[in-house]
DNA sequence: TCTGGGGTCCTAGGACCC
DNA sequence: TCTGGGGTCCTAGGACCC
């Protein structure tokens, strides 16, 4: 039996994924500039989603608006988010990943978590490091995206090993390594450790790792309580005990609008809730899972963002019974302050697979989702793949749908 | 400068049950 | 009439990550 200090966990991390597809996307416009931001527009109410290497020297980092980044660095060009081009492009280099290693783990869109343990007979005993370099080349040739990689006995030393090994690099910390690692490292520079934990561990004079190991474990559990005491004890070290799991499934499915202006008649809110809840049921149903907790989430546009949950006996699948529930949600949410809506948002946890059985008895009388309302969804489904998506909006929105070419 | 969208995980309090 | 404790579920909010 292996124990932990046997793994081999690389982390592939892409380079500033969504800068890198931009460009690949438009290799004459957005590939030949070095000052390129992508995200939202700064007319719109955009931020930065990801910025080229030469962006990011004048300040610009993610989450930041468009219009403070391009203030920072005035010869940025800013382009949309290529979405669709990046969501492809990650199942591509997933499918690359998976005939080099057998345990992969997407992690999110642009990073892989990799379990190598085991496989050191398959690769003739190569070298981590080697295997690491081996699969960067090959990830790059096959879909000529470049990823920097980390690697290590845990996946969280991975992840800030390929942290350190950005751009193109590939770190790999050897068995034994993990303490002179974690003492190259500031508290901020953990994952888990954000603003506001590293502003709390500042305020008691800690800064580094150094620091937080110096003071002692008994401090941090005073200073912190006992749970998160004990994580700040582990993280220091590098302590992790996580898996990288393949088949971890998905916990909640959500969709969210910032609206280019904010909407004040409740007609148009729970039209903008219709349009969240069909792309949201729709997409639970292709992953074939059903739903037992609906939230709508509201920001105002003062921009207190507030959320109301509800939770079935029974999960649900179907446009119309989780816009009856989304929609009584969003009315105790207006009753209780009504301004002008910002962003509206609709998420679905409490997820199990369709093929789960169903309590009948419970269901067949007076359910809030009846066969019929499955079928139909079925249905939509079917028509929506055969001639795409629009032809078949619930007749609400076709309504206000602009038309194409009269 | 004026604040995106997709997620995961944790906490705290209240309800409810045994 | 007053008194428990533990476990689980739900909701709201927040930190954090990419």
């Amino acid at each position: 039996m292996a124990g932990p200090d046997a793994r081999r966990i690389l982390l592939v991390d892409c380079d500033s994924f969504y800068v890198q597809i931009a460009r690949l996307e438009d290799p004459l416009g957005a590939g030949k500039e070095p000052l390129l931001i992508v995200g939202g527009s700064p007319d719109g109410r955009g931020v930065v989603t990801s910025a080229s290497y030469e962006a990011r020297r004048f300040g610009v980092r993610s989450a930041m608006p468009t219009g403070e980044a391009l203030r920072l660095c005035p010869g940025a060009v800013v382009v949309p988010v290529p979405r669709d081009a990046c969501s492809s492009k990650s199942r591509a280099i997933l499918a690359v990943l998976d005939t080099l290693s057998p345990r992969v783990q997407p992690a999110s869109i642009d990073e892989f978590y990799l379990d190598l343990t085991g496989t050191e007979r398959l690769f003739r005993a190569e070298p981590l490091e080697a295997s690491a370099r081996r699969i960067q080349a090959r990830v790059l040739a096959e879909t000529s995206v470049q990823v920097s990689i980390g690697g290590g006995t845990r996946r969280v030393i991975a992840k800030m090993a390929a942290n350190r090994a950005k751009p193109a690099g590939v770190r790999i910390v050897p068995p034994g390594g993990e303490a002179a690692f974690m003492r190259e490292l500031l508290l901020s520079d953990i994952p888990g450790i954000g603003p506001t934990l590293t502003a709390e561990l500042a305020k008691r004079g800690l800064v580094s790792v150094e620091d937080a190991l110096r003071v002692g474990d008994e401090w941090l559990y005073r200073w912190f309580g006992e749970d998160r005491g004990r994580w700040l004890c582990d993280r220091v070290r590098g302590v992790d005990t996580s898996r990288v799991d393949p088949h971890e499934p998905c916990k909640s499915i959500s969709s969210e609008n910032t609206f280019l202006r904010d909407i004040d008649d409740d007609a148009g809110v729970e039209k903008e809730l219709l349009r969240l809840v069909v792309s949201v049921a729709s997409s639970l149903r292709q992953q074939e899972l059903r739903a037992r907790t609906i939230t709508v989430k509201i920001r105002d546009d003062d921009f207190t963002t507030r959320q109301s949950a509800h939770t079935l006996p029974d999960a649900i699948e179907s446009d119309r019974a989780i816009y009856t529930v989304a929609r009584g949600l969003l009315c105790e949410l207006r009753e209780k302050r009504r301004r002008p809506v910002r962003l509206l948002g609709v998420g679905l946890s409490g997820l199990i697979e369709s093929d789960t059985p169903r309590q009948l008895a419970l269901f067949e009388e007076g359910g809030i989702e009846s066969e019929r309302d499955r079928v139909l969804a079925r249905i939509k489904d079917d028509l929506g793949a055969r001639f795409g998506r629009d032809g078949i909006l619930p007749a609400r929105l076709l309504e206000s749908r602009p038309r194409e070419n009269p």
